[in-house]
DNA sequence: CGAAACCTACCGTGCTACCGGTAGGCGCGT
DNA sequence: ACGCGCCTACCGGTAGCACGGTAGGTTTCG
């Protein structure tokens, strides 16, 4: 019993960090924040995670854990029809958007503890996308690119379009825009 | 020759201001390590910019002043040729890059003094973008979007394109990848 | 002389992290 | 059955540092 308490309760501080993250950064989070949230002192957080970094990197694991357990096969391949579905699903999850995304600002600075992770991660998922691409497309797409070039721009957008509705969701249509780009990628449609 | 001197001084001032916050993002940038660069004291430097604060919407004033006076026309009407070279041009200016990437990243997160900035800048430029496609293509793209529907994908793969290539340059061609997207709004080329 | 351009000294705050507790539960030997 | 010792889960105190900012000088130049 005691145990299971224990992992509930490192399951709520790590949902707290990514709030604390989403709303300051890692930089500006502070851990006497986020042990506030989840009611216990600092002290009591550090008893659990050791230092600052190693929530983040929990953090991070969690992450792994959730979006390649969660993608399907083994190397994160995505359904392309699929992609659409996520961007919308994030859309509706402006909380963890805003933390990775502001990580993922953060991690470009030197020495950030989430460096090495998202840059691995980047060859990862654009391995994988590649890999989705060229199983549905072979190896040129409708729009004329190889499915290794199509992926970087892929991820570009998605993350590119995540900064610009965070600053002004009004303002953007993620889902929608999302939706155009895979237009423009599967072609000129012959028929309507 | 003070007042030059003086003139000379807060340039210096904010070029390391840039080269800084490209290392540690604007929260993790400090005053003195900005102090220290240009040779003074962290009190020398609040002698030039009272506040951090001040130091930062210095840096995106002048940034706003580069690019909306170098950009041609008055609404940042970009040619829709120069914005590859744009990019080239950016693909050998990692500092720059890293400091306004780092930068957009913090911006996402509460109470961060470039969120509005950033918010502003964004609307600005998609519809200048916008503005420019129209102008060059009508209301109808090639590839079959509306010109601030392609005004959103671009302005969101050119961000995506430079975290994928801060945090790997080996592996992401940021300028190739970015031709191919607009191989990809002008359409498939009729003849060859 | 007077203003601009600094510097020395200092303050208050906030943050991470360590040290040393304490309270309760649980196994274990006798 | 029961007490002993250990483990987990915390908290109070605080060291140690870095940061942003203020106050008040001093040099330097016009």
């Amino acid at each position: 019993m005691a145990r299971a308490r224990s992992e509930e309760r490192r399951a709520e501080i790590l949902r707290a960090t990514l709030e604390v993250i989403a709303e300051r950064g890692y930089r500006g989070a502070t851990l006497g924040a986020v042990a506030e949230r989840v009611g216990l002192t600092q002290q009591g957080l550090l008893h659990y995670f050791p230092t600052k970094e190693a929530l983040l990197v929990a953090v991070l694991e969690d992450r792994d854990r959730w979006d390649t357990g969660g993608g399907g096969g083994e190397e994160g391949a995505w359904r392309l029809e699929l992609l659409g579905s996520l961007v919308e699903y994030n859309a509706m999850r402006p909380v963890i958007v805003r933390t990775f995304s502001a990580l993922l600002g953060e991690s470009v600075t030197e020495d950030h503890p989430a460096r090495e992770f998202f840059t691995r991660r980047y060859t990862q998922v654009r391995a994988g996308m590649a890999a989705t691409l060229r199983a549905e497309y072979g190896d040129t797409l409708p729009g004329g690119l190889s499915p290794e070039r199509a992926a970087v721009l892929l991820v570009a957008v998605m993350d590119g379009l995540q900064y610009q509705w965070l600053l002004d969701p009004e303002a953007v249509d993620m889902p929608g825009a999302f939706g155009d780009f895979l237009g423009l990628l599967k072609g000129p449609e012959a028929p309507s």
